[in-house]
DNA sequence: GCTTGACCCTGTAGCCACTCCAGGGATTTT
DNA sequence: AAAATCCCTGGAGTGGCTACAGGGTCAAGC
């Protein structure tokens, strides 16, 4: 299999899977004599289990943990138990963020209904009344949003 | 002001406050004799709005935008409106995606709790049916998650 | 045989919003 | 005088791709 095929297979971008390749997530596969990668049936299984694993927001660095364990089938489970439990955490801290986001850009919105200039605008005076550390429509009886990209 | 008062007033970080000059977010501030940053209150409430959009995780681009407004305060804010809708529209976005990964996270979970062998483990077991192309417990039922960090 | 187009290769740079570091100079405190 | 703290510039690193530039390879059609 050429690297265009594995990509419509499996719906992975061809310079994704030559990534994949160079942070050591896929093997690197054979080459023909024209020096085109060749695949087999094996990395297409390891790139959907990449992919998964990647669409449960799961950083790369941890698939290659969980790749391992797939590799070795005897040892003990528990980290795997362990990594996934860490990803929901994150996910949970970042829903928690989102939602506390939600409310406060839907109180923002609400400052602003028709058209008028920026002078005027709610939206505005509020975000400027912010710079001035008044209490402001949409963080106020909220808790502070953490800036969870960090904790990624 | 120098830069480190800048720093402790607001709470940013030195290094974000240099970045914000270079990306042309915070005007660039007259220097005293020996080359140091010397900060007015203007700055103060200039970098407490950038501040404040990006706790609404409102991107560099926008808040330029946003402060744009500010500068001008006689033009129309019927685009502001559509910024912070906009911006909305991404959280909500988020959140429904963030949403669906948690559900697929808890089922996940829920596939291993003894300790045991990687080989036995559950949540091994749904990764690599995944890779299989087949129901996982975790994405059953559930619509697809989308990247929804490309749509930033 | 020659062109067109689709595919493949390597290597590098860009994205976002910072964050960190090296290697120096200035100032303040002990 | 020494040590600690502050400040400067410029560049590199983060994650997970994505997008080139500048080439080579191959099959189909004329």
């Amino acid at each position: 299999m050429r690297i265009g095929e594995l990509s419509k297979a499996t719906g992975v971008d061809v310079e994704t899977i030559r990534y994949y390749e160079k942070a050591q997530l896929l093997s690197a596969p054979t080459r023909s004599d024209n020096g085109y990668r060749t695949y087999t049936q094996a990395h297409l299984e390891r790139l959907a289990f990449i992919r998964h694993c990647r669409a449960l927001d799961i950083p790369l660095a941890d698939v290659q943990r969980l790749l391992s364990f797939v590799d070795s089938p005897q040892s003990d489970c528990g980290e795997i138990d362990l990594l996934i439990d860490a990803q929901l955490a994150k996910v949970r801290a970042r829903l928690a963020s989102m939602q506390a986001l939600e409310r406060q850009l839907v109180a923002l919105r609400g400052q602003c209904s028709a058209p008028h200039s920026a002078s005027e605008c709610g939206i505005l005076h509020e975000l400027v009344a912010a710079a001035h550390g008044e209490a402001c429509a949409c963080h106020r009886g909220t808790k502070e949003v953490q800036a969870w990209s960090k904790s990624g």
